[in-house]
DNA sequence: GATAGGCTCTGTAGTAGGTACAGGATCAAG
DNA sequence: CTTGATCCTGTACCTACTACAGAGCCTATC
């Protein structure tokens, strides 16, 4: 007997297969409240349909794109609201743009330093290393 | 009375101020292996010299220079073995310089994609936002 | 209709690299 | 001798998952 209101609806493990997440991780963001409680069969098996699919690849995509978990819920916010302003999803992109760009100039940094270093490295069985004494230094 | 021995030697609230170190953070360096178990004076609180200054900063500079505590803990090995050999050294700092540069390159792939997507935003209050369109897709 | 093997359920523990308590002992100054 | 700073221990918390154990369920085959 099929359920009379049942359209395409997918369990977790196959959830998981189509959207390559992790089985464990849809149960993680259901925890934390960016995956809504979904429908259950009689047994307590969770069943998803197209919108939690959606939903889904929405929140994989965001933190694909390097978005915390706290700004993925900002953003969420917003698509869940009535009133989607484009502006906030705007302000909380630029925001993350920002934060990006700032890790690129620390590791650029980064990068820079430990190439110097390196460079003048002997490479040599010698004792005399200045890659350690520069972190001693 | 002064011990004999005893010369120039500090706590761990001064060894954290003197290295700008979080003060649990050492007893965490301890419990983990990169920090030697230091001497203790008569009542249980722990006593560093110098060396073990020393130490602390090589450890701090290299996790600011962004290596993994497990990276570290090769240098380590390789600063208190006898035969130190400047080559291995060398591997390593390559190794890591190479991981510097491969999140380099991701972060810069994701500046570019949000970048794009959020270049296309009208920012007006409509509920069509290109920033969520390329979530969802 | 029994059974095998897959799937799902739950709670909990582990990962990196720390940070932050609580509750008690000790130390130094007044 | 008291007060406040420092120290001790163990344990919980953080992010963002991932992995497991032990149980229940589902379906195909015999």
């Amino acid at each position: 007997m099929s359920n009379h209101v049942a359209r395409r609806v997918i369990k977790r493990g196959e959830l998981a297969n189509r959207t390559g997440c992790n089985l464990e991780t849809i149960r993680y963001y259901e925890k934390i409240g960016v995956m809504p409680e979904p429908a259950r069969t009689q047994a307590g098996h969770r069943v998803y349909d197209g919108d939690q699919e959606r939903r889904l690849r929405f929140i994989l995509r965001a933190r694909e794109l390097g978005f915390s978990i706290e700004e993925l819920k900002g953003l969420l916010n917003l698509v869940d609201s009535d009133h989607l302003a484009c502006g906030e999803v705007y302000e909380l992109t630029q925001a993350h743009i920002a934060d990006v760009r700032e890790k690129i100039t620390d590791l650029r940094r980064l990068e820079k330093t430990l190439s110097t270093i390196s460079a003048k490295c002997a490479r040599g069985d010698t004792p005399e290393c200045p890659v350690i004494d520069a972190l001693f230094a």
